[in-house]
RNA sequence: UGGGGUGUAGCCAAGCGGUAAGGCAGCGGGUUUUGGUCCCGCCAUUCGGGGGUUCGAAUCCUCCCACCCCAGCCA
């Protein structure tokens, strides 16, 4: 795998742990990626399991997998499904590590207790509009609510009735007893509990009192064990939240360590777009294979070799920044160069007639499945008198440096012979409808003792034999390296593709790719990687997604000529 | 004088006081039965800017500038 290949470079989270080991404040490492199960995946989730799993792997540690589902508003079992499937195929495997925050429900209420006793924590009966208005600006500072000196036992009441029940959504918070003045919000006497009457996924109605993030994160790792809790960059701010709760109640304390997100050009990568996108029927669905997510990347053929590389690639670092989406193209060819087999696919076929060939021989010429790979073998491909090839390789007047068919030029038909174009057959519309050609039967092979020299290689499929097959052409979702670049009063949807997705149901296949099963790579020759579709993929009707372009240099010749 | 961060090539990113790694993109050349792959070469006298310390600064000090995040009973 290329990843192993290179050594992997430091980076400042390496760093801090070497200290943290050196310096004794933890003799193991021990990760974990946490994702809320409120919708799936994407490339910027699968840096940070890549990340956290990837640390642990080198470390000799741990890494946890766990559900961070205090919100049983936006949460749902759909998507834990999911996330547990993505992750797996990615490669990773926490073992009997699976946690839920749900399973610490009852230990993070005894720890509110604890807090209360403490006198470092209240209810508040004030509405959420009036605590907004408590919490002062960015600037002002906020004053505290006239329920923060309550006792410490008409606290603990209040707080057990919320749990009970006894009070509506929204009628009482739990808050931490911090500091209304801080100049950072976050410890403006955060809201811990708020009340929710609404099934949870896994626990059911047995709550309707839920923690919110910052009192339960820190809570879980602590109870997990984690030695070092990575997360992004806008958690920054609430480090001093997550360590004050941890300090008070003298628990396991684990470092936060904060890191940039991904962002990708001619992506967007937040949940709320991608939703939109789903909802609003710009792409099929989450797994859609022009989607930023996993599963979208997975059926697009991606494979998870090519996703870590690209992991290991791009880096950690603290600065915001936006990688080229060529460098995620790149891993993904590096990869299937090496591991997708060959297969020759007419996308748009023009009907090549080889005047000198028997008229009703077939031969069957051997053609390698791999050229990288000496064990991938050689499979047959049948050889006859009418064929196909694609109808971008001829040109009725050859520009410079064109040395694919052309009248009276010769090329080579890879594996199988050379052939010369005599005569281009026309409709009374003057459209091309078919070449008359003669081949040289000593190239039998495509390839001649004579020294002759001939540049160009076609692929081509033999016409009686040739099966029929669905071509997806996928390219970027968005027009532009920033989506967000738009007018006044428009949105990033302003930017999408119309083009992004282009069927074509007319293509032949050479007739091996009938034993295609879904989910299969190939690379279809000179044109780009494939992979038979996950979903729409049948022996019957074969669908094959293409996963990304070969690099073509004549593409670029050709615009420099213009 | 609200708090917290970040600035190294077109894009990522190493570098941690001894004189700017690597990758992607791009450009030029070679090999090639894929105009693919592969191979070779080029691509920052300079690290957001000014000043200072030092024999020596991207690295230390200082002032300034730019950008990002925070006012959910979301995570």
């Amino acid at each position: 795998m290329a990843e192993e290949n290179n050594k992997k470079q430091s980076n400042f989270i390496k760093q801090i742990i070497d200290e943290d080991l050196a310096g004794g404040r933890f003799d193991r490492v021990h990760t974990r990626f946490p994702p809320e199960p409120n919708g799936y995946l994407h490339i910027g989730h699968a840096k940070s399991i890549c990340l956290n799993f990837g640390l642990a792997e080198e470390y000799n540690g741990k890494c946890n997998l766990r559900f961070d589902d205090t919100n049983p508003l936006k949460e749902d079992r759909e998507y834990i499904d999911a996330i547990i499937e993505d992750v797996h195929w990615l490669g990773f495997d926490w073992e009997d590590r699976l946690f839920f925050a749900s399973d610490y429900f009852e230990q993070m209420y005894q720890y509110a207790v604890q807090l209360i006793k403490m006198g470092k924590a209240y209810v508040d009966d004030l509405s959420a509009e009036e605590i907004k208005e408590y919490r002062g600006t960015l600037t002002k500072p906020g004053k505290e609510s006239p329920y923060r000196n309550r006792s410490v036992e008409e606290n603990l009441d209040l707080f057990e009735r919320m749990r009970k029940g006894e009070f509506k959504d929204g009628e009482k918070v739990l808050r931490a007893k911090i500091d209304m003045k801080s100049g950072n919000l976050n410890m403006r006497d955060p809201v811990m509990y708020r009340i929710i009457h609404a099934s949870h996924p896994r626990t059911g109605n047995k709550w309707c009192i839920y923690p919110m993030y910052d009192w339960a994160h820190g809570l879980e790792d602590s109870i997990e064990r984690i030695t070092h809790s990575i997360c992004t960059l806008e958690f920054e701010d609430h480090r001093p939240l997550y360590d004050w709760f941890l300090d008070q109640l003298g628990v396991f304390h684990p470092r936060q360590i904060e890191f940039a997100r991904l962002n990708l050009t001619y992506t967007v990568m937040s949940k709320r777009k991608l939703l939109r996108l789903v909802e609003e029927g710009y792409v099929s669905g989450w797994d859609d294979p022009r989607m930023p997510t996993i599963a979208g990347m997975r059926r697009r053929g991606y494979s998870p070799e090519a996703i870590r590389d690209f992991a290991d690639r791009i880096g950690v670092a603290k600065a915001n920044s936006v990688v080229d989406f060529a460098l995620l193209e790149h891993c993904v060819r590096d990869d299937l160069n090496k591991r997708a087999e060959r297969r020759m696919v007419v996308l748009n076929p023009l009907k090549v007639i080889i005047d000198n060939y028997p008229d009703d021989q077939v031969e069957e010429l051997e053609a390698e499945n791999n050229p990288e790979d000496a064990n991938a073998g050689t499979r047959t491909v049948p050889f006859s008198k009418i064929i196909y090839i694609e109808r971008e390789d001829f040109r009725e007047e050859a520009p410079r440096k064109w040395f694919r068919l052309a009248p009276g030029k010769e090329v080579r038909l890879k594996h199988a012979y050379y052939i010369t174009c005599n005569e281009v057959i026309k409709d009374e519309n003057g459209q091309i409808v078919e070449l008359h050609c003669t081949y040289d039967p000593q190239s039998r092979g495509g390839w001649t003792q004579d020294g002759r020299k001939v540049k160009g290689t076609l692929h081509w499929v033999s016409a009686a034999q040739a099966i029929p097959v669905e071509v997806r052409l996928y390219e970027h979702l968005f027009l532009k390296e920033n989506p967000e670049e738009v007018e006044e009063g428009q949105d990033f949807t302003a930017n999408i593709n119309p083009n992004s997705l282009k069927i074509i149901k007319t293509a032949l296949a050479e007739p091996g790719l009938k034993e295609a099963k879904p989910g299969q790579r190939f690379q279809f020759l000179r044109q780009g990687y494939f992979c038979a579709d996950l979903k729409d993929h049948s022996a019957e009707h074969p669908v094959f997604n293409r996963t990304v372009t070969l690099r073509d240099s004549w593409a670029r010749i050709e615009k420099k000529l213009k």
